[in-house]
RNA sequence: UGGGGUGUCGUCAAGCGGUAAGACACAGGCCUUUGGAGCCUGCAUUCGGAGGUUCGAAUCCUCCCACCCCAGCCA
């Protein structure tokens, strides 16, 4: 049923299959989700999460989480609580194994002492410019650094220094040795220890000097004995010297492995971390975890789920293709679970005054509605209906269009979960024309209509009591951006930015039974959507509920109506 | 002009020499006290292109084309 529940395949598992099936690593598979601690996660790293501990939980093997802190610019301790938070949100657990890189750096300088020993590495004293100038160009090889063949005991020595805090910053560094003229630019020397001194979050001042990347990753990975250290395909140049290093300093045997895979791109938004605290920091969403950003923490506000989520990471695969996901595939994804479990409620967002003529004036029913149509099991609850109702504005025209299914002059419709009723007037307001209030007259025994019972009723709509009904705010989102690919535009993204990605509804009125609605429950409002009560701004005197995602519309999606 | 990758329906994506899965989207229909949900049907004679091998090719070979990544003391 579920697509979580389907077998997956795809071109990593079966490199793990056949790894095991050879006996490599003795048949143990062991992952790592590794970011960075300096942003917010997002639905792209929720692929490699569900990557990561998906195939860690299909082989019986485990899944560390490792805070990939070796560059203290930008890394803080409150990025790492926001990645636990999410990672554990999402439904993955990592035990015990909770990793920093940076509690490695002892481990890894004396990897780079090892390096040096064996002639493999280098202390240079060039520039960053003049680093560059010789790195060469993509066509064009690079040039040896003159400091490329000092002696193993003076390289250990500044190294040493280095670490000590005796030059400035970015005076020295170390380097590999390994090809200048390699047609692979990653292979040209790269740097793998830099003096930087930036107070780390974690080690504060301990360290003045910082292991690189490819330097710091695939041995923290061996550290850990990760058998498949799964990244995206922008390392696939990087592989080559991943494993020049682990085959310089790591046991055969004991040898993780690095595959890459396409990173996620969605439709009609942005994943990239730079752009993504752009819109922050620029104001265009209220934060990370505006409801409309593509963060873990958006769509948790937004009402999203961690299931669904789930299944949308199932669904998409996994391959090489550079890819460009429809939205509508989330968004599906979302409505699949929601509509499985989301009770049903009935609430108007924009209101029209709808009098029951010949209800006795008074009298209030306690009208008994299923929670979901489809399973009784999630049961029933009472809903007040008296003489004065709201309807939604949208569900009455004066003059309907083609094909309209519900009230206008001379119509029946049925109020959902209740009676037929007819129009009968209508009052409007004389300077402007606007209809103030619709008259109706109710069916009295046709509340528990029979299927013969259908009396040229045009449609269903809902309704709320309104003198029971609680006000609320509503905030309808919609897709950040009016392009399908914001990022792939070459000029300015934020030029692209949807205008009604939020429309705010202030008047809004709900059944009673909301009242005293959880933060963060969910809801479907009948004939509307999913809506989710908002984790902050919501409150019993003042109760906000966010749009998760509209309800399928056929009849909306017919172009306009009007 | 170097190197590394990738090209199968609008979008993802199976396929691994035996005659193009599935999902989303889209279009019809049925059903319905949510224009929701559910159900049914349709939707690539063709796999970036051109040659070749083969009884047989999306799958093997050759050449070509397009797109992505790499010249941080970022990850």
């Amino acid at each position: 049923m579920s697509s979580e529940m389907l077998p997956v395949t795809d071109f990593i598992r079966e490199i793990i299959d056949k790894d095991i099936k050879n006996n490599r690593y003795g048949g143990r598979v062991a992952t790592r989700f590794p970011p960075e601690p300096n942003g917010y996660l997002h639905i792209g790293h929720a692929k490699s999460v569900c990557l990561n501990f998906g195939i860690a939980m299909q082989y019986r093997g485990t899944c560390n989480l490792r805070l990939d802190d070796t560059d203290p610019a930008g890394e803080s301790m409150e990025y790492v609580e926001s990645i636990i938070n999410d990672v554990h949100w999402l439904g993955f657990d990592w035990e015990d194994r909770l990793y920093y890189a940076s509690n490695y750096f002892e481990k890894l300088y004396e990897f780079a002492v090892r390096l040096i020993k064996k002639g493999k590495a280098y202390v240079c004293d060039l520039s960053t410019d003049e680093i560059k100038e010789y790195r060469g160009t993509l066509t064009s090889p690079g040039k040896e650094s003159p400091y490329r063949n000092r002696s193993v005991e003076e390289n250990l020595d500044l190294f040493a220094r280095m670490r000590a805090g005796e030059f400035e910053d970015g005076s020295r560094v170390l380097r590999a040795k390994i090809d200048m003229s390699s047609p692979n630019i990653t292979m040209r020397d790269p740097v793998i220890y830099r003096i930087k001194r930036e107070p780390h979050y974690r080690t504060g001042k301990t360290w003045v000097i910082y292991p690189m990347y490819d330097f710091a990753h695939c041995l923290s990975d061996a550290i850990e004995h990760i058998t498949h250290s799964i990244c995206t395909l922008e390392f696939e140049n990087n592989r080559p010297l991943y494993d020049w290093i682990v085959n310089e300093l790591i046991e055969e045997g004991d040898r993780p492995r690095q595959i890459e895979f396409a990173r996620l791109n969605l439709s009609y938004t942005i994943l990239s971390k730079r752009r993504l605290i752009e819109l922050v920091e620029k104001g265009y969403v209220t934060g990370w975890d505006d409801p409309r950003m593509p963060t873990i923490a958006g769509m948790r506000r937004r009402g999203y789920t961690p299931e669904a989520i789930r299944t949308f990471c199932n669904r998409i695969g996994v391959a090489k293709k550079d890819n460009l996901v429809d939205i509508a595939l989330l968004e599906a994804c979302v409505r699949d679970d929601l509509n499985e479990h989301a009770p049903r409620v009935m609430a108007v967002l924009k209101p029209l005054k709808l009098v029951i003529d010949n209800y006795p004036d008074g009298k209030v029913e306690e009208i008994e509605c299923a929670n979901h149509p489809q399973n009784p099991a999630m049961g029933t609850r009472k809903v007040p209906l008296s003489k004065i109702l709201y309807i939604e504005q949208d569900d009455f025209h004066e003059y309907p269009p083609k094909k309209y299914k519900r009230l206008a002059p001379g119509r029946k419709v049925r109020l959902r979960n209740a009676y037929v009723i007819k129009f009968a007037d209508m009052v409007r307001d004389d300077k402007t024309g606007k209809i103030l209030e619709v008259h109706c007259t109710y069916e009295p025994e046709s509340k528990d209509s029979l299927k013969s019972d259908k009396r040229n009723v045009e449609g269903v709509i809902h309704w709320v009591s309104a003198e029971h009904a609680i006000p609320a705010e509503v905030r309808l989102y919609d897709r950040l951006f009016q392009v399908p690919d914001p990022a792939g535009m070459d000029d300015d993204f934020s030029k692209y930015l949807n205008p009604k990605s939020l429309e705010i509804l202030t008047l809004c009125f709900v059944e009673p039974c909301l009242q005293k609605a959880a933060q963060g429950s969910r809801y479907q409002f009948e004939r509307l959507g999913y809506f989710c009560v908002d984790l902050k701004d919501s409150s019993p005197l003042k109760p906000v509920f966010n749009r998760i995602v509209s309800l399928r519309d056929t009849w909306a999606k017919g172009a306009s109506h009007s």
